[in-house]
DNA sequence: CTGAAAGCGCTAACAG
DNA sequence: CTGTTAGCGCTTTCAG
């Protein structure tokens, strides 16, 4: 690893000189410029990114921050974070959390023991006060249900309509005894709560009464939560008409528990998810889902990101970011 | 963000003290390091990581190259990364290449313009000549079935037992007509040749004659090329009696196929897939497939990666990690 | 046990 | 247009 104080030496000229021709800022004499440059190409120099980072105060890294990567959701979202980052000459650093309120507090703390230049992190176990009272030291933007918090922004769909919407569909569909998959009273990320209340709301609105019996409680948010959750809601006694699960995961579990059952989908029971993951195109029947805008989410979190990192306007109060989201009817409900 | 220096300065010693309290290395009187304590807490001070690098020439960064984070294999591969690599103290950058081979090239050779200790790819589009061309100046461990190139170990599974294992699983159940989906004429990272010579392997051993009828294309791994493949199959005359796909993902697209046009599986069509992806285990019927062990290659080749980081003994031979798979017979074959 | 100081590689202010 | 140099924050050698 050659520095610029070896190339300098080589070309007979001064640090000084390599930096310019380096970085292009300054102007270099036509000979001297391509004098230096052949040796820079010979030796194929690569900037030294510590010293840089030490230098400028930044690292070039941000951190996202997220429950699981092997999620089908996350590990959408975060595919599309890394490649905006990558335009904006940006590297991610992923940490998971496993939904742990330590994790969680340690990043937003230390910032993940690594000095990034900002963090999206997408909260599960942390309490909005404890959000609020960490003090990272660089930007944070928010993902998810949770309002925004102190300082930080927030970039999020809003669950609550998004929920109304696929629960009044299921219902203009004529079905009466619709269910609900995916409340989490052990966690207090905001997701569930939401999602039940646009679920009731729905309910509501064409005059049925939620009832305990028709909503069941998901451990996690994957595929085996699904299965044991429609299980039960089957075991309760008269089947549903229909559910309304808050993940495509969830989703996907309580579609295989209905088809261990023999019971078809849509016919039997009508069926809609949320996230609009990849599986849930290629399920049979196609799952009905709610599909939040994802690149658009990743998109405004980087913008919010970028915004406070360059523009380091201290007072600026905190964004709270809505993306859109669409309701995808496919076969299954 | 206080320094050192900021906390020598309160402390009325010098920064040597500070910085003997923070690594707890060289002793430290108890009355001295208590009152440095104190003021480390109350200012909550962090060690500026750039300069320790900068001090160190190591960053405690690695890279991680795949070719997509989306998808579901290498979405789950990358959190087993992730969470070894954290025992390890290390942070993970996550880059995707998208297969591309200017992506790829770039990492190799400026280590994606992040400096980072070492370096795990994937690698697709690079054929074995430009690997082995290129020197990031880090240890680099390779993944998948390129065969190991210069100084870089790799980590892999037999895929061509593993291919000849699920064929020959298909032809013990009675097949006849069993084709294969998942041929790449237009990559070279060895994975689709050697699961293809695999399954012509055990189709031979069978005394059955490998057929260009049998065999599809995929233009990529997912579900979508699966779909495709799967419908060119039957389009081409009489059905298989059986598909061995080279990914669980293209398997799922077959699936999803073969039950659009109202075959049953296994009756019809008996499936196998390969990499054991969650999906999988909650398709219907679940999915029969070659499980790789995941949690074994991310740990091999962060094992790989720790060696040449803390002991670069430069001559050492590139090592060849051959990790275990299982055949998992659930229901679709 | 602790202080002083060098130096990792880079950028930029200051001279010339 | 280019050379010299300070200094980012840390670790560590050398003294004491």
């Amino acid at each position: 690893m050659s520095s610029l104080r070896d190339i300098a030496l080589r070309a007979g000229v001064s640090v000084r000189t390599v930096s310019n021709v380096v970085s292009g800022a300054a102007s270099v004499a036509p000979a001297t410029r391509q004098r230096v440059q052949a040796i820079l190409d010979e030796v194929g120099y690569q900037p030294n990114l510590a010293a840089r980072s030490l230098r400028a105060g930044r690292t070039g890294l941000i951190g996202l921050a997220i429950p699981e990567l092997h999620s089908p959701y996350f590990a959408e979202l975060a595919g599309l974070f890394v490649e905006g980052a990558r335009r904006r000459s940006w590297t991610v650093v992923i940490d998971q959390t496993s939904g742990d309120a330590d994790a969680e507090r340690r990043l937003l703390t230390r910032t993940g023991g690594r000095a990034v230049d900002g963090l999206v992190i997408s909260p599960w176990a942390l309490s909005p006060a404890e959000l609020t009272a960490a003090d990272p030291g660089v930007p944070v933007v928010l993902l998810g249900e949770r309002p925004p918090q102190g300082l930080y922004d927030r970039v999020a769909l809003d669950s609550v309509a998004a929920a109304d919407q696929a629960t009044t569909h299921l219902l203009e569909g004529g079905r009466r005894r619709v269910a609900a998959i995916g409340v989490q009273s052990h966690l207090h990320n905001g997701t569930a709560e939401q999602r039940r209340t646009g679920y009731r709301r729905a309910l509501g609105r064409a005059g049925l009464r939620p009832s305990p019996d028709l909503e069941a409680e998901a451990a996690s948010l994957h595929r085996e939560s699904g299965v044991r959750a429609m299980n039960e809601l089957l075991d309760r006694g008269p089947a549903p008409d229909a559910v309304f699960a808050f993940s495509d995961e969830l989703a996907l579990g309580a579609l295989y528990a209905l088809r261990t059952r023999s019971l078809r989908v849509p016919e039997d029971v009508a069926l809609v998810g949320f996230d609009d993951i990849e599986d849930g195109r290629y399920a049979f029947p196609p799952l009905t889902t709610v599909a939040p805008d994802k690149a658009q989410i990743a998109e405004r979190a980087l913008q919010c990101l970028a915004d406070r990192i360059y523009s380091p306007g201290d007072g600026v109060p905190s964004l709270d970011v809505v993306v859109p989201h669409r309701l995808l009817v496919r076969g299954s409900g």
